[in-house]
RNA sequence: GCCCCCAUCGACUAGCGGUCCAGGUCGCGGCCCUUUCAAGGCCGUAGCGCGGGUUCGAAUCCCGCUGGGGGCACCA
């Protein structure tokens, strides 16, 4: 039996970091198993909204690298298949009219059960479950009714979603009987909480796989990121690429405790591909980014200045505050050190060549000249050249900037 | 109120009865390196929620408690 697993988000909004964790293990469930990875949208109306919805949600998906096999299906569109079922049902006893709505009638005894992949077996008496709404008074399906029902017509092996889907489970497995289908196999994957132990929620930070994009967070990293988030494949493995994670995932690793979403351990690892990337590559993303961003840089400066920023920024986004002084004036002013700096200034004047390595022996000589700790000296140098006192490595951001720039900034910042 | 689920360092987790006085990673602290900040290296900090069982032996199995979460719609 091939696999078949869907992703199935409602067209309301951008799309959740929460609800991508949960594409994301279908994602790679379905690409280990060879299987198929569908995208239906579970929209009960058509709107102009859904349809941005719709396009919004592919365009994030695509950029994490999650594809989906076929053409996307739209819940609306299977309603009147809906509507006929329930009929048949009605005709077969099986469900009945209430005030114009059609109700399911559920077993009153017995229990309904399930394995489910990551929280085992779960049984649920039949008596505490009520006779749910198949249908409307308005005639329109309700999601308990149509989710079961798409998972059948699609040939669905294996719903993997949220643990908020845990209680529609045993609604759901009885309808599929009722209708003769096949019951698929069951993942509930658990929740992921902010750092307050709460529904991960905008309060806590970025919530929408958009935000982070903006940020200039890593698609690999992202990925990397969610995936562990519930899910590991041992206790030592941290890194892992895409192919990896594709051949190591497996559902019954999957935990069934919610986590929590960490921050800082997101920007860690979103460093750690930074670093890993090629240079080129890296200064490619840049550019990339810079442009998507509002940004007219100089892509050829921006190239160049990328070698020094790499291991010293967490995220793309980190860039213009880190090295904006390559590109835009700054002001500073370095009073009680416009001494050293004034000499940097006549150092560097008519220095040939005028480069990282020149420029570094040169301004050591300056400030051994003044008797002065290479920290002492080259802090005024920077904070006049940077515009701050925490920057790329002075010499290289010199050399990059240029003499005229330098030495004006030098005497600016003296004076 | 009723149903269901969950419970290892601050966080993500490994652990599926002895190899665990609990391992890895982030964070945090210290040291080294060092032109700032990072990065990197080294060292360290910190945990099995509580109470009963079962067993020669429990983080691991069972029960209860406590705490947390989800659901109980003609929402999805």
């Amino acid at each position: 039996m091939s696999v078949v697993v869907r992703m199935a988000p409602s067209p309301t909004g951008f799309l959740h970091i929460g609800g991508v964790r949960t594409f994301l293990f279908n994602w790679l469930f379905a690409r280990q198993q060879g299987g198929r990875n569908l995208l239906r949208i579970e929209n009960t109306d058509t709107t102009r909204e859904v349809a941005e919805a719709v396009d919004q949600i592919k365009d994030s998906l695509l950029w994490l690298g999650i594809d989906w096999d076929g053409e996307p299906t739209f819940q609306l569109d299977r309603m009147d298949d809906c509507r006929e079922i329930a009929q048949r049902l009605v005709a077969e006893g099986k469900a009945y009219e209430d005030e114009g709505a059609i109700r399911f009638r559920m077993p009153d005894e017995g229990a309904t059960a399930w394995d489910d992949l990551v929280r085992g077996r779960i049984e649920v008496a039949n008596e505490t479950i009520e006779d749910v709404v198949l249908v409307r008074s308005d005639g329109r399906p309700t999601y308990n009714f149509a989710s079961p029902m798409e998972d059948v017509w699609d040939g669905i092996t294996h719903v993997i979603r949220g643990d908020d889907h845990v209680s529609n489970t045993p609604k759901q497995i009885n309808i599929i009987r009722a209708v003769g289908g096949d019951i698929p196999a069951y993942a509930h994957v658990p929740s992921i909480f902010g750092t307050d132990g709460k529904k991960l929620s905008k309060r806590h930070g970025a919530v929408r796989v958009n935000e982070f994009r903006d940020a200039g967070y890593l698609p690999e990293a992202m990925v990397n990121f969610l995936a562990l988030l519930g899910w590991a494949p041992d206790g030592e493995t941290t890194i892992m690429s895409r192919d990896e994670l594709v051949a190591r995932f497996s559902l019954e690793r999957v935990s069934s405790s919610p986590s929590q979403f960490d921050y800082a351990k997101l920007d860690w690892m979103n460093g750690m591909y930074i670093r890993a990337l090629p240079e080129d590559e890296f200064a490619h993303r840049l550019v990339l980014w810079l442009g998507e961003h509002g940004y007219d840089w100089d892509a050829e400066l921006v190239r160049k200045s990328a070698p020094l920023v790499q291991e010293k920024i967490s995220k793309l986004g980190d860039f213009p505050g880190f090295a904006g002084f390559l590109f835009e004036d700054v002001e500073a002013s370095v009073d009680g050190n416009a001494e050293v700096v004034l000499a940097a200034r006549d150092a560097l004047a008519a220095l040939e060549p005028f480069t990282a390595e020149s420029i570094e022996a040169a301004l050591r000589g300056v400030v051994e000249e003044l008797g002065l700790k290479p920290r002492q000296g080259f802090q005024p140098i920077r904070v006049a050249v940077t515009g701050s006192t925490v920057s790329p490595g002075l010499f290289e951001s010199i050399e990059l900037l240029g003499r005229e720039t330098t030495l004006a900034r030098l005497s600016a910042a003296a004076a």
